[in-house]
RNA sequence: GUGGCCUUAGCUCAACGGCAGAGCAUCGGAAUGUGGAUCCGAAGGUUAUGGGUUCGAAACCCAUAGGCCACCCCA
C-alpha cells in the first residue's frame, strides 16, 4: 500500500535486527583477529568478467543469479554486484601485488552479498557474509584452522547443533578421471534420471551427487565416490586435514556427496550444515580450498582456502532457538524539563552531559513533565535529569527512574555524579 | 527460471456476498513540576494494485506485484 517498498528481495534491517547483525559482526571481527586475519573493503561491485572467470561461466551464481548494473554507454565495461567475496579478494590480491607479503596473506570481509535469485526465507537477493581467505598456504593444517574458525564462530554465536561436513573433491590430477568415471555411469542409468537431472548429466555431473530428488537417492548412493578415486596427494592431503580437526577437537563427518557449486574449488570441501525445523535453508555457511583462482584471474600460481558463512541464516537460525534478541544499550538518562517551551535549557544540559561522554537523550518536543518521563521508561532510560526553576540557583534534579528516588544536583558536578550513578549502576 | 499457498490500520487478527472492526502500538486528555498501572478520547484504510462478475465484492473470477513453501541453486 505504501508507494515505495524496499526491492524485491531486499530488506530493511529495522533497529532491533541491525543490532543482530552487529553483535554477528563484532563475533567475525573478533575471531579475525585471534586468528590472524585482517578486516579490509572491496567493491559492493566488479568488472562482469572478474565473476565470470573467477566462478565460473556454467555456475547458477554466473549464468542466473549475476546482478548486472546497465552499462551507461555503449562502450563502456560490464559490471556486476558481487555474489560473493572470493573472487574479488583475489583481484586485490593480484592487483596489490600482495605476494610479496608474508605468506600465507589471511584477509577478511564483512558485507553485503548480490545474487538476482527467486527469494525465500533465508535467501535474499542481498544478504550478508562473512567471508575469511588464508591465500598461499597449501597445507592441510591451514584447511582445519579456517574450518575450525568458522565452527567456533557459531559456537559463540550461540547457534546449536551445527555439523561439519567435510569432502575432497580432488585436484586436475585425479578429478577429470573421476568424472569421466561419473559420467559413464550415470550414462548407463540416463534413463532413470529425472528431466532436470539429464541436463546436469553434460554441465556438471558432480553436482548430480547432491541431488534431492528421492528418485535419485538409490543412483547416488551406488555411484562411483571421489574417496575412492582420489590421487594419493588428495588422499593425503584429506586423511591430514581430519587429524588436524581431531586434534584441535572439531567434531566432523566426512560426506562424499559433498561438492561445491563454483568452478574453482580443489581439494577440501566444507559445509555448516544445520537441521533447521522448518525453513530449508539449512546451508548456514560453506567452503573450501581453490588452488587453480588466483592464477586465473591474472596472479603467479598460489594455493588458497576460505569460506562464506551466510550471517542472515545465523540471524534465522538464533531466532529459531529463540535466543533473546539483542538489546542496544538504552540511553544513560534523560533529559526533561518542567517548562515545555524551555527547549533551550534542555538542550544545553544534554550538550553538556555528552561532551562528557554520557548517553543522554534530549527531550526537545513540547510536551509536558509527565509525558517526557513516560518517555523516558519506556525507552528505558537509567536516569532522568530534570531542569526547572532551581536551575536559577545552579541546581538540577537528578532522578533514578529504577529506584524512584531523586535529588538536587548542582549543574557543575551534573556529569560527575551521573558517571558516577552509572558506574555502581552497572555494578549493582 | 518452474509449481503451490497467502496478502484487511504500523503490528497481530476479526468481518466470509449486505454499514470495514478489535487488541497492541502512536498522539492527546484525566494529571499546567514527576514515569511503566488505570480510565477517556483522537488519529490511522482506495481491504496489495488493475480489471471483471453482481442490485451490491474485503469476500467470487482473471491479471500483475509482493511474501511464504517446494524445486533449481546456494549463504
Amino acid at each position: 500500500m505504501p508507494p515505495y517498498r524496499a526491492p524485491r528481495g531486499t530488506r530493511d534491517l529495522l533497529p532491533e535486527t541491525r543490532a543482530g547483525l552487529s553483535r554477528l559482526e563484532e563475533i567475525a571481527r573478533s575471531l579475525s583477529i585471534r586468528y590472524g586475519y585482517r578486516l579490509m573493503e572491496i567493491p559492493l561491485f566488479e568488472q562482469t568478467a572478474v565473476f565470470e572467470r573467477g566462478i565460473g561461466e556454467a555456475t547458477d551464481v554466473v549464468e542466473k543469479e549475476l546482478f548486472r548494473i546497465a552499462p551507461r554507454t555503449e562502450d563502456s565495461e560490464s559490471w556486476a554486484l558481487r555474489p560473493e567475496a572470493t573472487a574479488g579478494i583475489v583481484r586485490a590480491f593480484v592487483q596489490h601485488g600482495m605476494h610479496t607479503r608474508p605468506q600465507p596473506v589471511k584477509l577478511t570481509v564483512v558485507g553485503p552479498m548480490f545474487r538476482y535469485d527467486r527469494p525465500q526465507a533465508g535467501r535474499y537477493r542481498q544478504f550478508y557474509q562473512w567471508d575469511a581467505e588464508a591465500i598461499g598456504d597449501p597445507g592441510p593444517a591451514v584447511d582445519a584452522e579456517v574450518i575450525e574458525m568458522g565452527r567456533r564462530f557459531y559456537v559463540e554465536a550461540g547457534v546449536p547443533d551445527v555439523q561439519v561436513l567435510v569432502n575432497s573433491i580432488g585436484d586436475s590430477a585425479c578429478r577429470p578421471a573421476y568424472l569421466v568415471k561419473l559420467k559413464a555411469y550415470f550414462a548407463a542409468h540416463a534413463t532413470e534420471l529425472p528431466e532436470p537431472e539429464q541436463r546436469r548429466l553434460e554441465l556438471n555431473p558432480l553436482r548430480l551427487l547432491d541431488s534431492k530428488d528421492p528418485a535419485m537417492a538409490a543412483l547416488v548412493a551406488a555411484a562411483p565416490k571421489i574417496s575412492d578415486c582420489l590421487c594419493e596427494a588428495c588422499a593425503a592431503h584429506l586423511s591430514s586435514v581430519l587429524a588436524h580437526l581431531d586434534a584441535v577437537g572439531v567434531p566432523h563427518r566426512v560426506e562424499p556427496t559433498l561438492v561445491r557449486g563454483l568452478d574453482y574449488y580443489a581439494r577440501t570441501a566444507f559445509e555448516f550444515y544445520r537441521q533447521g525445523a522448518e525453513g530449508q535453508q539449512q546451508a548456514l555457511g560453506g567452503g573450501g580450498r581453490y588452488d587453480g583462482l588466483v592464477e586465473l584471474l591474472g596472479g603467479r600460481p598460489t594455493p588458497a582456502i576460505g569460506f562464506a558463512l551466510g550471517l542472515d541464516r545465523v540471524l534465522l537460525a538464533l531466532e529459531e532457538v529463540a535466543a533473546e534478541a539483542v538489546v542496544e544499550a538504552p540511553p544513560l538518562a534523560i533529559v526533561a524539563g518542567a517548562d515545555p517551551a524551555d527547549t533551550v535549557s534542555r538542550l544545553r544540559v544534554a550538550s553538556l552531559l555528552r561532551a562528557e561522554g554520557l548517553s543522554v537523550r534530549a527531550e526537545l518536543s513540547a510536551r509536558k513533565l509527565g509525558r517526557q518521563l513516560e518517555t523516558a521508561s519506556k525507552e528505558h532510560a537509567h536516569f532522568a535529569v530534570i531542569i526547572g526553576d532551581e536551575l536559577a540557583e545552579g541546581n538540577v534534579q537528578l532522578k533514578d527512574l529504577e529506584a524512584g528516588t531523586q535529588r538536587l544536583v548542582p549543574l557543575a558536578d551534573l556529569a560527575r555524579e551521573l558517571a558516577r550513578a552509572a558506574k555502581s549502576h552497572h555494578h549493582g
